[in-house]
DNA sequence: AAATCTATTCGTAAAATTACGAACAAATCA
DNA sequence: TGATTTGTTCGTAATTTTACGAATAGATTT
């Protein structure tokens, strides 16, 4: 096997990965997990980056599925999406499960 | 509490995050983790990229501590860098085990 | 010694990321 | 209606990422 592609799986795990991959990405997702609350102002209030940075990243982490936002006028309530986080916690979880280190051949 | 700086947890999350956040590496660690065989060669052989760039990519999860290489002249062999193996497996299994959608306030 | 094998480093280019302030849009308040 | 609040979008700049081929370096083979 050579040259081959990557699987959907790996595409997927690199994506959330990839979303996951800022610090101010990461405070975000540990403040709406800890639910405090949701709204952009107090989100952004946590984090030491402008307003547009924070919406910015808060977009990223929406494409990639990981969060949504609602609109409630004149505010934004953003949450973690459930589904989405399931599937990531999931490929997470296969990923680091598939340790390895037990063959002597390598690691140690 | 506001402009507050990442935590240390968040700031090395994201490190590890942004390592696996392309296919390629991925796929990478996917490989060594599977354990066949750990040798730059056939690592490069799975990816459908060139060369330079695979190595790149292997610089990228050897600087952030995911993996590490031996030089085994004329070779190389890579492996999974257990010690920092368990430290990420375990931030991001408090990571999204800190879930959420609990609270009926958001998320749902 | 010359050729070969292995993998990294160099040089480079295109694209993406990160960040900011300013401008803007939508809704509410006065 | 005009001012204010809330958050996004725009425009921009600096940096980083991703990728490649070519050049290089280290070791072995011929």
């Amino acid at each position: 096997m050579e040259k081959q592609e990557y699987t959907e799986k790996q595409i997927r795990m690199a994506r959330y990965a990839k979303a996951l991959g800022n610090p101010a990405r990461v405070a975000i997702i540990d403040f709406l997990a800890r639910q405090e609350t949701c709204f952009f102002g107090e989100i952004h209030e946590q984090l030491p980056i402008a307003k547009a940075t924070a919406s910015q990243h808060l977009s990223e982490l929406k494409e990639a599925g990981l969060i949504q936002g609602e609109i409630m006028p004149p505010k934004v309530k953003y949450c973690i999406n459930k589904e989405n986080w399931m599937e990531a916690k999931a490929l997470f979880g296969e990923f680091f499960g598939q340790c390895v280190c037990k063959n002597r051949l390598c690691c140690g």
